[in-house]
DNA sequence: TTGACATATTCCTATATGAGAATATATTGG
DNA sequence: CCAATATATTCTCATATAGGAATATGTCAA
């Protein structure tokens, strides 16, 4: 079996980091495929490429305005990698309170 | 150019499910590679690879214990893929907000 | 209808995968 | 040292890319 397919899920689809860009891009607003050429400096094909991965794992929506399309970021679709995230949110503020813990005794020490 | 290599990053190496798979399991405590296995019914060396995958982006530490290599997370390393996502926090809650007044709208004609 | 603009698709290729099978390496007890 | 246990690596193969180039499709204005 070879990886994953990009469309398979978010996660998957994010992997990818201009997929990323253009996700950062769109949280401001709705914007064309020409106005996210300019602002990625990609080919105009990458960036319709990605953006059918995009739509398809349902991370972006899409509406025609006459000749162009305008894409939105759908971030209901990005909800369940942050809920993934959180569920270590636990461990690394431990872990980060036990740095804090040491570098404090550090410091008692040197007094 | 291909895809980027699943050890680019923590955003490529989480994208392979089994990868997630053993990052939950290892959430709860240190566990050797034989656990793994046992754990998550995959072959030996299959879960090696996936641990070397892990271990390069550094979602994971290893330290030996005997014969046995004992796994940990290492959750500081899931921190990127957290706040990336959390920039994305402020969009579904404002839609989320919207389907509720959609809701409470509805009933109010009910009424 | 035609031309111009906007977006999507197809074809190509180098490349990296994940699983499975076989094998190699490392560590310990006796 | 040897046998047993624990883990890692190598090899092969089917498969899915991402980008570039070329082209197709769609939509409007005149």
């Amino acid at each position: 079996m070879a990886r994953a397919a990009t469309t398979s899920d978010a996660f998957n689809a994010v992997a990818e980091p201009r997929r990323r860009d253009i996700l950062n891009y769109l949280a401001m607003q709705e914007r064309s495929v020409t106005e996210i050429v300019d602002a990625m400096e990609m080919e105009q094909p990458s960036v319709s490429k990605h953006l059918k991965v995009l739509k398809r794992v349902g991370l972006v929506e899409v509406r025609r305005e006459g000749r162009q399309k305008l894409y939105k970021v759908n971030a209901m679709a990005i909800r369940p990698l942050h809920e993934w995230t959180s569920t270590f949110e636990r461990l690394w503020k431990h872990q980060l309170l036990r740095i804090k813990e040491r570098a404090e005794a550090n410091n008692a020490q040197k007094q």
